[in-house]
DNA sequence: GCTCAAACTGGCCGACCGGTCAAACCACGG
DNA sequence: CCGTGGTTTGACCGGTCGGCCAGTTTGAGC
């Protein structure tokens, strides 16, 4: 689909056309192991037009991140929007996890930047952290959750419950779904974590 | 260190040397960035001997693989010995962590692995899983956690709250330990668990 | 219709990849 | 003391890698 269509001339439809190619095979098969030449072959362009159109594969790459991580980065402000209570509370997991469960790339591309070390979009990450952060806070100080530990665990553990659905669910995509039913998972985990943060009597 | 010493027709101390070498390479940069004349230099052998003592890279990895995993699967059985009451399980969390706090390279293993989609050593990994699963489902018939989600949530969540940590501890290895000694943080996710898994009055 | 810059192509490059091979080396049993 | 077989080496292979370049095609502006 992606591929050789009637595109000729057309350089922004072949920039996404690339885009969309690479960041498939990068984030499937990881960027050392991916080649320009299965890029160009799926995007239906050459390896010379790649290069003119971003250079190297390591500037592709990061277009690539840079253009995944501004489409995280505003999905997830937009969660910050909504007042402060105990029901928005609960609802910021599920929304979370929707999201990943919505956007599987975005799992795959910040396991891989982990592993190779890579620190790009960090600014990102960091402001997205910050503002985590200081919501839960926020939420210590209005004695909505408990207080007796710092944000930076609660934030840990938030994203560690949700995370480890898909880190589970990766090594079982082919079809064994038993016991793994994402909305059953999400609710048992916004059960635990309201249980687990409630304020001390 | 483990580069060139006085090691001359002794195969056993080349294996280790190379399977070293090669496990560190490959853990760092991942299998496909990592090359054979690199883990021949690393080792101080040369590439030659490496296939004469493993046939491929592939069965070098492969070795690699096993012998991490076989080791990691003897750790967590013993963790299984012990008897099943309220205090073992809190410490089953911090000995998981500590486990892996001592072992980083399970950690980028299992990563790499996730991500690759490698089943390699899956039966081992399954034998822990269906392990772990027996052990809350009896916890849970005794009345020691929460019996309203099913064990393999309970699981996932155990798991995710260890992991949470050293997946964050990924991107600041360079020092920044502000807020995440792990010690304190192994300590909050005991509570937070206990907590979470509480049985309903 | 001509011009010109951008889009695009095929062919090529040196470097390096994983892997092979024949020969040298060396400990050991006879 | 001499083979003999596993260990080790350096030279070498075809193939692929990322990248480059000279040249062709195309569409917009004059």
């Amino acid at each position: 689909m992606s591929a050789q269509a009637a595109r000729k001339h057309d350089p922004e439809a072949s920039r996404a056309a690339i885009l969309d190619a690479a960041e498939g095979l990068f984030l499937e098969r990881g960027f050392a192991a991916t080649s320009m030449s299965e890029i160009a072959e799926r995007s239906g362009v050459t390896k010379s037009l790649i290069h003119h159109h971003f250079g190297s594969k390591e500037s592709l790459w990061s277009e690539i991140k840079r253009r995944r991580f501004t489409s995280y980065h505003a999905s997830q402000l937009a969660l910050y929007e909504r007042g402060l209570s105990a029901d928005t509370i609960r609802a910021s997991m599920a929304t979370y996890f929707r999201f990943l469960l919505d956007n599987p790339q975005v799992v795959r591309m910040i396991g891989w930047m982990r592993l190779e070390g890579d620190l790009e979009c960090a600014d990102l990450v960091c402001d997205l952290r910050a503002r985590g952060l200081q919501l839960i806070g926020t939420a210590q100080a209005a004695g909505l959750i408990r207080n007796d530990m710092p944000p930076e665990h609660v934030l840990l553990m938030f994203l560690g419950l949700v995370n480890a659905y898909f880190d589970e669910a990766a090594f079982v995509t082919d079809g064994n779904a038993a016991g793994l039913e994402p909305e059953a998972y999400v609710a048992n985990a916004q059960k635990a974590f309201e249980a687990a943060m409630r304020p001390a009597p």
